[in-house]
DNA sequence: TTTATACTTCGATTATAACCGAAGTTTTCA
DNA sequence: TGAAAACTTCGGTTATAATCGAAGTATAAA
């Protein structure tokens, strides 16, 4: 025993389902305060505090003191990985109706991801942003070129203000259902608030999403996107 | 919630230190009956037949019936993935003694993981692949060029036959060793199995594996490989 | 200096599950 | 048919840790 690192370890840090939640929350790779964790895993704040120690501690996450807040976010991106692939083996949510699995396909086609789109639509649209050139892919964050800084400009949406939130720009986010990466960050939660905004998509329970008619012809106009089956 | 696959379930499985145990000796390929499980893990063979149940329950691992004997073994190369992802970010064993240094480094330099080669080995062979433009890095996968298809066709490796395999063909694994990635997969499998063949490796206790003085010559003459001190 | 906010520490309670002894089941072999 | 091998199930014990109320600490604003 002993010649390799003790993976039971880390596991144990995240098979207690409080501390999942959290985790899950941070997935967002925004930093969250302690209260806001609580809530999303329905604990109290001490409760919390003790979970948030205990993940700190097991450099699974990393607190940023600013004055009296403290706001905690995965300590790296070997994390985020990390509970992916454990995602990926976890058996799926168990579909026991049709109405079960016509949730679970909403989801899978279109959610959102914390605050920014996800599953199909999510990537489809990260992937038409980077074939028309708006974006390119870097290590841990996309790049907006200067065809896109022109592109959501005329989509209306303030980079420089974005890029002056103290949160992440345009970071990369792995999706579960698509195993592949879609656009998180203040630009992501814009272009989400955006669509909403143009009734292009539309909230349905559970954090699906659906595309509207109007959707489907403006994300085939601006985008060239077509192949999403609602 | 409930709309994404619960990863703390898996977590749950893998935090008991005793599965874990049986968990890392099942990464070695072989199946293995309940009575040798116990025993690498330190329990009795009832406490060990109840953890079986749960990892079988859970789908970590499957069990092959001959008669009165057992067989266990991991239900699939994503089990032995998501155990290496988890080792990536677990702590270092701590050393206490020369014996245990070189017992790790043994295992740093090159091991097989589940299938295929990890280790220093597994990274620099995986990345001369790359180099000579043999493979392609993608978001999940690598991808197999066209040069790297009359490669691994003059090694005498069909790869039509093993993309026709119901699994991964040429899988991203990340290295908890060397923090970068290594080739898995049905491809990685193959070259495992060629390496071995060629008597270019050889495995040794513990899961590690050694480059022969006639492998150091091929992998030096095939892929410009030299670096793996031994 | 006082008060409010945000979080941590302490202590007691409770739930979970790991553990093994003992007894039971299934399959093989003589 | 009986005995041995290989494993599973049951039951009681014990250890761990998740939980929250209450009290404590640190920072900021009034």
């Amino acid at each position: 025993m002993g010649s390799r690192p003790d993976f039971s370890y880390v596991a144990k840090l995240m098979a207690d389902s409080s501390r999942a939640a959290m985790l899950e929350a941070l997935l967002g790779l925004d930093g969250l305060p302690a209260n806001e964790l609580a809530r999303k895993a329905n604990i109290s704040l001490q409760t919390a505090s003790g979970h948030l120690a205990k993940l700190v501690e097991g450099n699974l996450i990393r607190v940023e003191k600013y004055g009296r807040h403290r706001y905690f976010r995965l300590a790296s991106s070997d994390v985020a990985q990390a509970i992916e692939t454990l995602t990926v083996i976890a058996p799926s949510p168990s579909i026991n109706s049709l109405k079960d699995f016509s949730r679970l396909e909403k989801v899978r086609i279109a959610r959102t991801c914390y605050d920014h789109l996800a599953g199909k639509l999510g990537v489809l649209l990260t992937e038409a942003f980077i074939e028309k050139g708006y974006l390119e892919e870097g290590e841990v964050d996309f790049l907006v070129t200067d065809m896109g800084e022109k592109f959501f400009h005329d989509f209306d949406i303030d980079l420089d203000a974005l890029r002056n939130k103290r949160r992440y720009f345009a970071r990369k986010c792995l999706d579960w259902s698509e195993r592949r990466y879609h656009l998180a960050g203040s630009l992501g939660n814009a272009v989400l608030v955006k669509l909403l905004d143009l009734r292009w998509i539309e909230k349905l329970p559970d954090r699906a999403v659906k595309v509207t008619k109007t959707g489907r012809v403006g994300l085939y106009e601006s985008l060239g996107i077509t192949d999403i089956q609602m």
